[in-house]
DNA sequence: ATGGATGCAAAGGGTTTGCAGACGA
DNA sequence: TCGTCTGCAAACCCTTTGCATCCAT
């Protein structure tokens, strides 16, 4: 995600309004490389604005994501929805023990990807994630 | 998938009893590829088992999940689990429009993908999945 | 016959909808 | 001021849980 002016500045040329609320939001995904989910998004924004409320959460985040600003995601492993302020082309990577999910970027020496022909399909988007244990869940585990 | 005749011996070899139910629900998976959700298969055995219940089939596609027979999977743009019966590596490629999942080959002209090194991740298992258009549904919108 | 499986009901989590009141532009 | 945004409540969908009954072995 870019920066939180830079991402007023969009709100703003789309005609959306710069509330305390969404100001909150803005704060929170562009310093929060963890893809949090909603209700994550909503204590934290909490801790600043106790009255805001969760449907205010998932109505922003609604916005910047049909906007492109950022990118819903989901695991197989879990139900809820993710948010991912990278918009950049990039993999993930989940820990299937304590559930967290870090970025792979996409080309160096990392997942490879490529599409010669994908049946006819005209392909707009990819989503790699590779499934294991971090390497502190591994200690733990043994 | 296995065919149904495999299914029902290792259900059994792990002492699991064959039901009406279970076998309907088998015979359903053994012979369709389009990944089908919990609701659909609760609604394509009722055809069969008029009585059968949701909670059932819930039951049954999570013990084939833990035996590893079946392969729950979720995309990005949907909150509802798949089963997938094919445990073979391979890809998967979901049309934004009609929403119809189809399987890409891991291997043969298709997807790429290989790890050299994920941040010291131990990994079991990956997922990839490309969103777009397919043929059909092309022509429909232009 | 006996323990696992079924089906019902209810609860649970995540998300969406409808609307009166509040407030940013 | 005006039109959007907020927050509440309720509803919605998907899934899980608890339990009495049933039935495959």
């Amino acid at each position: 995600m870019r920066s939180v002016e830079e991402m007023v500045r969009v709100l703003r040329q789309r005609g959306l309004r710069i509330t305390p609320q969404r100001r909150a939001i803005l704060e929170l995904l562009a310093s929060d490389a963890s893809h949090p989910t909603a209700e994550e998004l909503f204590r934290r924004t909490r801790e600043k604005l106790p009255d805001i409320s969760r449907m205010t959460v998932y109505s922003t985040l609604g916005e910047l994501v049909s906007m492109g600003e950022l990118v819903e995601m989901r695991t197989d492993v879990e139900g809820v929805g993710r948010y991912d302020p990278n918009t950049d082309s990039h993999h993930h990577l989940l820990c299937l023990r304590c559930r967290s999910l870090v970025d792979i970027p996409a080309r160096p020496g990392g997942v490879h990807i490529s599409v010669p022909d994908a049946l006819g399909y005209r392909i707009v988007r990819s989503q790699v994630t590779l499934y294991g244990y971090c390497p502190a869940c591994q200690r733990a585990e043994g």
